[in-house]
DNA sequence: TGTGGTGTTCCGCAAATCGGAACGAGGTGG
DNA sequence: CCACCTCGTTCCGATTTGCGGAACACCACA
């Protein structure tokens, strides 16, 4: 069928995008419905929802019929929280800044063109800024995405600058040019910050989180209306959260001095 | 190949099952060492996991060059915890608890013969007792199965007695007759405990979560060494825990006087 | 340099999957 | 009360798809 490089089973891959439906969080799904949305046969797809059923990874609602995601998804994912070691080396880290900045805090690791937040503690102020864990946003217009974009091999940056940047508020950086030069300025600086670019009154900044071979893997941030984060008290708060990164980095294996950052431009 | 009833697919079998073998929390698995844990030829496996990578599910640990579990399963088990309201509605109810009784409380919920735990806070007294939260223990020797095998379809409960059940101490109970009266008094009375029956030394109690059916879907409890929990101290607990499941319950849409229990014994 | 371990690619045969169509069951509205 | 629509499920034959063995390139260790 295809021209060239399908080294791919293309009945596994329908039933990953199968699965992947079930991101919307929808209480069950139907065959039918689910038909429609991935252009397969309604037979096709009931042939997967009953193997995927079989293995664990989906279930039936025993009420509506439908389907929805089973419990050995559920330990998956928590194979996953592990496995990144993030939420061991972050929990007290995230806690000590919250208490220092008084701001909620979040951890998130990068994933395509997105960031995805894998770990996150709640501001004393109730304001609900962000979305839970487990949600992406887009990373050229949030201060994690930035810091994450900016430590990135210089072969994947450039890609990402040749994509399209869509713009979500006036003050979203959508020239390739421009989101270049401030990735170098993240680099120089240590840390981020993006203040209505994603959302309009939403401010935050963000800083590197580093393994142990020096790679930056995940970032941690603060956001908070822009209301009660203005450029100074904002910014007073760089060098804790800059510290906090450090302290996650320490704890996940990484050393400053033998720390060679192996990919970093 | 097989003689009746082969509705599944067996490429996305074997994906399913390839996916499970990330439940063992290593960092990372290699092509050979899957194929083998499989029982399948290296190159099936390979094209598996070349699928299982470009649909984001796996990926690959750049530095050891092995798989391990990709963002989009972290993100998949994020959505079955809404999706299950559990967490929301029993981390109130769980901090409670652990208040009034001072030791570690869990939620958990039935799969196949086994508990997986969702949610979980941890006693004051430091000393660790179960597995973290998506780990999984056998359903005959704790509270917590036994609440949940209790409140069973009869079918199903009769279904698991016929399967031999694991003997993990001298005190857990094998004899099929034994379990069936037990969870006879635990439907009765409202409430199961299990004293080292999983492990010596470990005493638990637990009650039933209901949701807006009617139907039991998880069951709460508390655990603690024998030292500290003896039969009078543990007991006295009880009715906090009841009164706990039935707050959940409550949370979950559950109506005791409408509440028609629908599959109740 | 040889040996045993990786991960990856190639290829042909045969088994497995696809998709359309048909069926039974529910539910809605005329 | 029947006609109609949508749902989930099953059946079937044609052919596309995946399987398995073997060969390859690579690395580490001896």
């Amino acid at each position: 069928m295809g021209d060239v490089g399908d080294a791919v089973l293309s009945t596994v891959s329908n039933a990953a995008r199968l699965l992947k439906e079930f991101r919307s969080r929808e209480a069950s799904i139907g065959v039918s419905e689910l038909a429609r949305r991935l252009g397969l046969g309604k037979s096709g797809v009931h042939r997967l929802l009953t193997t995927l059923v079989a293995e664990g990874l989906l279930e039936r609602d025993p009420h509506t019929g439908g389907y929805r995601l089973g419990i050995v998804m559920f330990e998956l994912g928590e194979a996953v929280k592990v496995h990144l070691d993030l939420h061991a080396a972050a929990g007290p880290v995230l806690a000590h800044l919250r208490e220092q900045t008084g701001e909620s805090s979040q951890v998130g690791v990068l994933d395509g063109v997105e960031v995805v937040y894998v770990d996150r503690l709640e501001s004393a102020h109730s304001l609900r800024l962000f979305t839970e864990t487990g949600r992406r946003v887009p990373a050229h217009c949030t201060s994690s995405g930035k810091v994450l974009l900016a430590h990135q091999p210089e072969p994947e940056r450039e890609a990402f600058l040749t994509r399209p940047l869509p713009r979500l508020t006036p003050h979203t950086i959508v020239e390739p040019d421009a989101l270049r030069d401030e990735l170098t300025t993240v680099r120089a600086r240590g840390w981020a910050e993006a203040v209505d670019e994603r959302e309009i009154g939403v401010a935050s900044l963000a800083a590197p989180i580093r393994d142990v071979h020096g790679d930056v893997v995940a970032a941690i941030s603060i956001g908070a209306p822009v209301a009660r984060f203005g450029a100074v008290p904002r910014r007073r708060h760089a060098p804790a959260l800059v510290e906090a990164g450090e302290a996650i980095s320490r704890r996940l294996g990484w050393n400053p001095e033998s720390g060679v950052r192996s990919r970093d431009a």
